[in-house]
DNA sequence: CGGGTTTGACCGGCGC
DNA sequence: GCGCCGGTCAAACCCG
């Protein structure tokens, strides 16, 4: 916002003069705009110079407006402009407000009869019309070469002038609050993007970095490992699932992250890239090698159909087709079903859905063993294609608990309020399979991939293998205040919660908040609790990294504060530049995790029934809420 | 009437 | 091979 504030601040006049108010009168933006975009706004401040050694943009601006060109090259012959300067530097404060007629009327006196030449009048027409299209022109068009030098109409010309500047301003103000409004939205789309792009790449270089660190650590706990996984079947097979979710060894794996990080790279410079980084990340071509997925990812970005073809299984004409006609393809997008990635937010909500932000259409509902609450299937409407799915499903033994499962990545852009949680499964998907697709060291690797994301959360994340989808759940269910209790070692697993969660609530605003937390302010969180599930309800759980129960730091809460009250300016303004301007404010000064409460704006309108209210029927319950 | 929800049916994977 | 189970489909239904 601010970069585009800049380029036309300084060809056009009536923009200047519309944003240098504008900065004066909303601090925040120019902070925001004086942060990002400083080289550009140093041209208004030079701008403003022209016109006199202090800085008083409006007097400039008034300048401007009365005299016609905007400041004009020091090359240009001896014009009036000269004159102007000397006369305003004196005049300013008088001038600013056009309170001082006699000036005014001075001023544009001696503008208009420096038109008497046909270059000035031409220069100001050109100017004019570049600039704000001004019905001055129009209106002197068909006298300035007759009246202009006729004294008594000139005042009324100058008023009328007077006049038409001040519509013109004001339309061009108008205008220009539109051009900008979009090209705020333009913003915010791409530094949504550029800080999706260096959250991936900055997960990748973790991941690195800690696999670099893992290699030296763990040569002798993979053998160890390896050891053990002759002996116990059921701690292998967690390992090949996410050994086979990409290649393996050291190469490979620099391979996939120098891969991943160029693909971010490249799609930095695209609109929907946030999204389509974390579906290249997160999606499924990670079965064979990660370069034919990433060809096939490609090609499934470029057509909505063929990504919902690959994303959801059998489609309806795969239907038709039966299996007695399936392509490779099928038969590899079967594959990458199989190995698709979920990340599971378990968070204490009495509400029957929790709104992140989307827009969802419920398409199923089923019976889940072991749990009497039905699990509701939902589908991302938002764009048609999308392949984005939800579960949700409350906790058996603890229904205030609300298990939330996200699979597949948006192919469209989100809203601002949808961006926290998406971004923040996508980052955690992407952790999962970045990690799997680097995993040469069997059991291990997770856990220590999942250190270096989560050093220190305790009970916070917890990845599993559960085929045959490798799914990271996150439990909002604590709250990540130190008062948090302690939780039993066995921890829970989506789809198949294990013991009952009575632990300290977080309300459902707060979710996205806490979760990018988890996620992004990773030393706000106290260890790591990873699990692996082995089959559908047996899963063991390794000891926590750290100790449990440990404390936030104190400046988390001022810090959720900011995003709390960033996040609900944008639900809440219609302002939408106040609202991006406090996004913007939270970015640079919030920390990493800018889309950090995004539920509260939901417009969702899918009103999620009750599962609680549920036959036992054997196959499909039945909500009451509706 | 259009869009969302409900719900029985269907399909495919997986374990026995 | 069969049954179980998760996931999806789609017609019927509901609702604004």
């Amino acid at each position: 916002m601010d970069k585009g504030w800049g380029l036309t601040l300084d060809s056009d006049p009536i923009t200047n003069y519309f944003f240098t108010n504008n900065k004066n009168k909303n601090s925040s933006v120019a902070a925001a705009a004086a942060a990002a975009g400083g080289s550009r706004f140093r041209m208004v401040n030079n701008n403003n110079n022209i016109g006199g050694g202090d800085s008083s943009s409006s007097v400039v601006r008034m300048f401007q407006f009365g005299g016609g060109p905007p400041p004009s090259p020091p090359s240009d012959d001896n014009r009036v402009v000269v004159d102007e300067v000397d006369f305003f530097s004196d005049n300013k404060k008088r001038a600013v407000d056009n309170r001082d007629d006699s000036n005014t009327q001075q001023l544009v006196c001696v503008s208009v009869k420096k038109e008497n030449s046909n270059e000035e009048v031409g220069r100001l027409r050109t100017g004019f019309d570049v600039n704000t299209g001004l019905h001055l022109l129009t209106a002197n068009t068909g006298s300035d070469q007759s009246t202009v030098d006729d004294g008594v109409s000139s005042d009324m010309e100058d008023k009328r002038a007077k006049s038409e500047f001040q519509l013109a301003q004001l339309q061009g103000e108008l205008q220009h609050m539109n051009t900008e409004n979009q090209r705020l939205r333009d913003m915010l789309s791409q530094v949504t993007s550029n800080y999706n792009a260096l959250q991936m790449h900055l997960v990748a270089l973790m991941q690195q970095q800690q696999q670099q660190n893992q290699k030296a650590e763990s040569t002798q706990e993979h053998e160890t490992v390896e050891g053990k996984a002759e002996d116990k079947k059921h701690e292998v097979m967690v390992p090949r699932q996410f050994m086979d979710l990409g290649p393996s060894g050291t190469a490979e794996t620099d391979e996939a992250l120098s891969n991943s990080s160029s693909e971010e790279r490249t799609l930095s410079g695209t609109p929907p890239n946030n999204i389509e980084v974390a579906s290249k990340s997160n999606g499924k071509g990670e079965m064979v090698s990660f370069e034919q997925g990433n060809s096939k990812r490609i090609g499934r970005e470029e057509s909505p159909e063929s990504e919902t073809q690959g994303w959801g299984g059998p489609n309806k004409v795969q239907k038709l087709n039966s299996s007695s006609s399936k392509t490779t393809i099928d038969q590899s997008s079967t594959e990458a079903t199989m190995r698709k990635a979920r990340v599971s937010v378990r968070a204490r909500s009495e509400a029957p859905m929790i709104t992140d932000g989307c827009q969802w259409r419920k398409y199923g509902q089923k019976m889940a063993k072991g749990n009497p609450c039905p699990r509701a299937y939902y589908r991302c409407t938002m764009a048609v294609g999308c392949p984005v799915r939800k579960q949700v499903q409350r906790c058996a033994e603890d229904r205030t608990i609300l298990i939330t499962t996200y699979e597949g990545n948006h192919n469209h852009p989100l809203p601002p309020a949808a961006m926290a949680m998406a971004s923040t499964t996508t980052a955690a998907a992407n952790m999962l399979l970045s990690g799997s697709m680097s995993s040469a060291d069997g059991i291990m690797n997770p856990n220590l991939l999942a250190r270096a994301i989560l050093p220190c959360s305790s009970s916070m994340a917890t990845i599993s293998a559960s085929a045959p989808f490798p799914t990271v759940t996150l439990d909002l269910t604590h709250s990540p205040n130190p008062l948090q209790f302690h939780r039993p070692p066995t921890q829970f697993q989506v789809p198949f919660p294990g013991q009952p969660q009575n632990f300290g609530s977080v309300s459902a605003p707060q979710l996205p908040q806490v979760f990018s937390q988890g996620l992004y302010n990773q030393s706000k969180f106290s260890g790591l609790q990873l699990s692996q599930e082995l089959g559908s309800n047996s899963h063991q759980t390794l000891p926590p990294s750290l100790p449990q129960g440990t404390q936030q730091p104190p400046q988390s809460s001022s810090l959720a504060d900011t995003v709390s009250a960033a996040t609900a300016a944008i639900t809440a303004d219609p302002n939408f530049t106040a609202a991006l301007a406090a996004a913007i404010t939270s970015i640079i000064g919030g920390g990493a995790h800018p889309y950090s409460n995004s539920n509260t704006s939901n417009s969702n309108s899918n009103p999620n029934p009750n599962p609680n209210n549920t036959s036992n029927s054997n196959k499909i319950g039945s909500f009451s809420g509706n």
